[in-house]
DNA sequence: CGTGTTTGACCGGCGC
DNA sequence: GCGCCGGTCAAACACG
């Protein structure tokens, strides 16, 4: 229950689209997801190692690093789920999302906005009286301005270099602001959701916490930034909704969960692993076309385990939940337009 | 009172 | 150097 209208729950429907890019400015993303494994987009490019930099979108070469938001927000804080999905990704589950994404698309065709909105909002918000809790303001596992950025800077060289003279002072304050500028340049690399959504921010099984907003050019919808209320966790989201679609929300995410989900602390440590079996919102279960053999690559920093993590249990079972409304939109011209920087002229 | 949102200001990178 | 723009800060505010 967030105050202020915080968190918001879930839409009724949900389809992502998988994208990865280089490093660059503006929005992008190394990763665009699409939830549904059959129409996935999925591009790679040599900057990060994954793949050879292929541009197409044919399905069947596709290889998402990530099959869902639970996947990429997840996936690595489980070591058991990460074993268990090293070893055998589960297919009679998995065969069950993916029946139910089937179902799901075939049954509800393209209705987008529906008054399933509400309904699915409670559904997918995985009931807010989460355990974890913080009063972290300012996101501890990630250094932050103390007044702002230039107070910072220059604590930092104080307590770095302090007995030159002022131009050595000057010029070490120079290097170091660009060392920590390049620093902190270097940006996790992030993950971007397409999402058939009614909703702006969904539900996800984390604690998220506003921190700011702004309008995106040429576009009327704003675009809205995140940060994982958990301490320690720096983990960061930027929500906005496509302007060529604005029933697509493009939800990106930096960096990697240190600490499982307040979602599936408490399911009693649910396996965010095993679709179906948990109380997370089916949109963010994974659906089939899981690549074990990318997850190595995917993911650039393997040590996010938290060795403490207690080993998970097994989840309570939670009732059906009731089909999604999906849409396949995997359109290329839309890709482009949400990621005009990174997409490559239709072939 | 605790938690989360709103919103204007600010910072820093980048292109011209 | 200047302006633009994405990203962030933080005080004020809202809500249960």
């Amino acid at each position: 229950m967030s105050s202020g209208g915080g968190g918001g729950g879930g839409g009724g429907d949900h389809h992502g689209v998988y994208y990865q890019h280089g490093h660059g400015r503006g929005d992008g993303a190394d990763y665009v997801f699409n939830n549904n494994d059959m129409e996935s987009f999925f591009f790679n490019q040599p900057a990060l190692g994954v793949g050879g930099g292929s541009r197409t979108g044919a399905a069947d070469e596709l290889m998402p690093p990530y099959n869902s938001i639970t996947d990429y927000l997840q996936g690595f804080l489980d070591p058991s789920g990460l074993a268990r999905h090293l070893d055998a990704p589960c297919p009679a589950e998995d065969a069950q999302v993916k029946h139910e994404l089937s179902l799901d698309v075939m049954s509800h065709d393209s209705q987008g906005t529906s008054g399933a909105a509400g309904e699915g909002a409670a559904l997918l918000t995985p009931n807010s009286s989460v355990s974890l809790s913080s009063s972290d303001r300012e996101g501890e596992g990630q250094p932050r301005r103390c007044k702002k950025g230039r107070a910072k800077a220059e604590d930092e060289v104080a307590a770095e270099g302090d007995e030159k003279d002022q131009e050595d002072r000057e010029n070490s304050t120079k290097a170091n602001k660009s060392k920590k500028k390049a620093e902190k340049r270097k940006r996790q690399p992030r993950v971007a959701f397409l999402t058939k959504s009614e909703v702006d921010h969904l539900e996800d099984g984390y604690r998220w916490r506003k921190y700011g907003q702004k309008a995106v050019k040429n576009s009327p919808y704003p675009r809205s930034y995140y940060r994982c209320t958990t301490p320690k966790c720096g983990v960061k989201k930027r929500v906005e909704r496509s302007y060529q679609d604005p029933s697509t929300v493009i939800t990106t995410y930096e960096g990697q969960h240190t600490h499982h989900s307040p979602a599936s602390l408490r399911a009693g440590g649910a396996h965010l692993f095993m679709p179906g079996a948990h109380g997370l919102p089916p949109h963010l279960m994974a659906p089939s076309g899981f690549r074990p053999d990318l997850m190595g690559m995917m993911h650039p920093n393997p040590n996010m385990f938290l060795p403490s993590m207690p080993p998970p249990q097994m989840p309570t079972p939670s009732p059906p939940p009731p089909p999604l409304q999906q849409h396949h939109f995997t359109d290329y011209a839309l890709l482009q337009d949400l990621f005009p920087s990174t997409m490559p002229n239709n072939p």
